[in-house]
DNA sequence: TCTAAGATGACCT
DNA sequence: GGTCATCTTAGAC
């Protein structure tokens, strides 16, 4: 799919729901460095994370559950929980309804709306730390559980994924790569199962990507 | 009804 | 690098 068909704006396109309709393993690394906008506030995708249904270490391989309910929904729409009672996390859902798949956005780097990112995370923090961890991103980012379930594929959604103005998305990864050549892949960081999963793509330069990054 | 675990982050040493 | 805050959820009993 082309440009035709999806939005278009200043701050480039929103991204075709056949665009999440794989699997996350498949989506994650080519969600690095996209934009995700909440109103005024904007950061470039430096981290993620894959889980898939058959991942331990995924919250959808027990099944459909009250709270993982928007993991099992349409592909291009988020799934947000709250981890450890504090922080919310914030997933992009993959694959078919019913599958269970999904990319966390684990940090990016500020676009637009710094000040405002900085405010709601701590006015002296330094720039590269307002979202270096999934917590983060959603502190900044604004986003909690009344966003869970949101559309990231509506071109008036205040919540949305967009390609920067320029990059054509139809083309595959190789569209817009060129700035990504120092993607590197690690394991997953933080979960105790299938740990050895090199399902964690990030942008090696970046210095908005989380402190800690284990090798393999 | 109770308990343990958890896809984290901040702070302290 | 280690510890702890904090609370929701799932599972055991």
């Amino acid at each position: 799919m082309r440009s035709s068909g999806r939005g278009s704006d200043r701050s480039g396109d929103v991204l075709p729901r056949s665009f999440f309709d794989r699997s996350a393993v498949e989506v994650a690394p080519e969600l690095l460095g996209l934009w995700l906008y909440h109103g005024p506030t904007a950061v470039r995708i430096v981290e993620v994370e894959a889980y898939e249904p058959d991942d331990p270490a995924s919250h959808s391989f027990i099944g459909p559950r009250p709270r993982t309910k928007s993991m099992f929904g349409p592909p291009g729409h988020l799934y947000v929980y709250r981890s450890y009672g504090i922080h919310w996390c914030a997933n992009v859902v993959c694959s078919r309804p019913g599958v269970g798949s999904a990319v966390l956005l684990r940090a990016g780097e500020p676009i637009t709306g710094e000040a405002l990112m900085a405010e709601r995370r701590s006015p002296m923090m330094a720039t590269r730390m307002l979202c270096s961890g999934p917590g983060k991103l959603c502190a900044a980012l604004a986003i909690g559980a009344t966003h869970d379930g949101v559309d990231l594929c509506g071109r008036g959604s205040a919540l949305r994924l967009v390609a920067p103005a320029g990059v054509d998305t139809a083309r595959g990864p190789a569209g817009w790569a060129p700035g990504h050549r120092d993607v590197v892949v690690t394991r997953r960081i933080g979960i105790s199962k299938a740990v050895d999963r090199p399902w964690r793509w990030l942008v090696a330069s970046s210095p908005h990507v989380s402190p800690r990054t284990p090798r393999g």
